[in-house]
DNA sequence: TTGAAAGCGCTACCAA
DNA sequence: TTGGTAGCGCTTTCAA
């Protein structure tokens, strides 16, 4: 059996009350009985069970994505474990898959069990669940997602601004033919992006009535298919694709490779994340940065804060921190030649 | 404030023990009173909260993993995710880098938080840390790793077997010249890999003497230095390469592509693992197979007859699982012509 | 069918 | 500097 603070209290002859206090540093107590007890916790190999505490926090948080086995967001959750675990917490994940009623279950499983605080990354909905959980008194950070009209403190990368920047880079090295492969328009930040590469290409000049903006899952066949019906016209084809997520990129590549393409000097391709397929790419993927490490220190730091807050029946004054996405370029887009 | 049984028990005029009854459904109560308590918890939105209830098991595991955002690794964990669910259980992430320091304070963290077992996936050493940690009366399930001498539960997958029948399938199609790139040979698993490649070369009547077993890490360029220099000499070079991993398919086809040698025509390419990473090569990678669903359900099976019988004091017989991988074919090999 | 009360391991307050 | 004890929210046993 695990031994309890009554089992070393026995030991060492004092009461509970004492090896509390020498636990947790509080109260006076003399350096001798502080070393005799130390030395019975070692002894008995002690850990003091958080659980039934009461008044401690278990010091965890619940971690709500659409699914860890994606690449990118298994970053993101690396991320966020990293900058959790510098501050004590641990990270319980719920994968989603944008489900809501898994949602909802994951959220009700977590109040329940103990977490101090939840962070949703979760996709599309603005599911009930969410919405109850945010009035909750739970503390949530959104992340990579909005929820309008409920105050939260959200951590978002500027989609749009990243977009425009796809744009603005390919525009800069000569390309006046381009076209879009998005993920799914029901995603708000896809949407952004697509905005966002409009936006820059019509800044530039160039008439977006003429960029298709296609659309696919991120079944690399489906995807392929799409691409090489974009691409069989050899006369009309884009000279650089922008591509919402990095996975698309595979598919662009092996249409381009089908159809004897090459990438970049026929073809320019840039991406959206930086996660590690960008670097699998052949060519590596030029891409828009998501700061993933940024993102997950960030998030974690207004969630302890408003766990903190929370104790301390603070006025509750909800942030809104969009980070910067930014270009990366390696080998995947040339000047047009 | 959130509710408590108390506040349930006042609202509905009766004694908490009543309540806590219909909740856990034990004892015999009346239909009229669980009806009134029923709608007075949906009232109140009341959720029992497990963690001071001191018997009851918060129903939570940790999972031991070098790095959740290795793309195989973050599939596994998502296999070990979906069966706990099913099971009730949640998942925290520790990340530990292989890193022993990391791995000791990820356990002693457990340890103290909460959780009813955990499942140790972690890489190589064999550190004080996790012997304690299985002689500690804590359930734990070892994943594709092995701790000679200490009777723990462990699911391993035969690698072995993998590398054998990597080699036999490279065999069939009539190839003659190979080679092998491999992670690490201090990770066992790898270590067996190779094995079994070598076993399954001889028993074919492949001389392993002329086959290169090479090494690099996961990072991409020296991989694909590595390959570059064992493919430069083109009378010599093999025919096919067996990769121990599939991140490092990527830096083979990545110098075969540098030095125009196609694959699968000039070049044969077989992985391991059987993550989303295979279907991105291009071609599409023939690989072994690792069971990633089974070896999640498996574990936790393992797990959680572990965690219950833990409470009932059994006599502990420790099992040992292998799960066998499995071949599957797509376009990364072909017949030597 | 119901309720009172002990106890889970610990912290924090107050008294000694 | 130390110890006694109430109380955290709940389950469980025993009695009513």
């Amino acid at each position: 059996m695990k031994p309890t603070i009554y089992d070393v209290a026995k030991k060492a002859n004092v009461s509970i009350s004492t090896v509390s206090k020498v636990l947790n540093n509080t109260g006076s107590i003399s350096e001798k009985t502080k070393k005799k007890i130390w030395d019975v916790i070692d002894e008995l190999q002690y850990q003091p069970s958080l659980v039934l505490s009461a008044k401690k926090a278990l010091k965890t948080i619940g971690v709500l994505i659409p699914d860890i086995s994606n690449p990118f967001m298994a970053e993101v959750t690396r991320a966020i474990e990293d900058s959790g675990r510098k501050k004590g917490f641990s990270v319980i994940i719920c994968s989603t898959d944008n489900d809501s009623t898994k949602e909802e279950e994951y959220i009700s499983m977590l109040k329940q069990k103990y977490v101090d605080g939840i962070i949703v990354a979760t996709g599309l909905k603005n599911s009930r669940g969410i919405r109850e959980l945010i009035e909750s008194d739970m503390p949530v950070v959104m992340l990579s997602r909005d929820v309008p009209y409920l105050p939260v403190d959200t951590v978002v990368v500027d989609d749009f601004q990243g977009g425009y920047e796809a744009a603005v880079h390919l525009v800069q090295l000569g390309h006046r033919k381009v076209a879009m492969i998005a993920e799914n328009i029901n995603i708000p930040s896809i949407k952004k992006r697509i905005d966002g590469f409009k936006e820059g290409l019509q800044i530039s000049g160039i008439p977006i009535e003429d960029t298709p903006i296609l659309y696919s899952s991120l079944n690399l066949n489906e995807c392929k298919e799409v691409c090489l019906d974009l691409l069989k016209d050899k006369e009309n084809r884009p000279t650089a694709i922008f591509v919402s997520t990095e996975m698309l990129a595979f598919g662009v590549l092996q249409a381009a490779r089908t159809l004897k393409i090459q990438v970049p000097n026929q073809l320019s391709l840039i991406g959206f994340d930086n996660s590690i397929l960008a670097k699998l790419c052949d060519p590596q993927l030029t891409t828009i940065a998501q700061p993933i490490e940024e993102m997950g220190a960030k998030v974690i730091e207004l969630l302890v804060n408003e766990i903190t807050n929370n104790q301390e029946r603070a006025k509750k004054v909800t942030q809104r921190v969009t980070l910067s996405p930014f270009l990366i370029v390696r080998d995947s887009t040339s000047p047009i030649s």
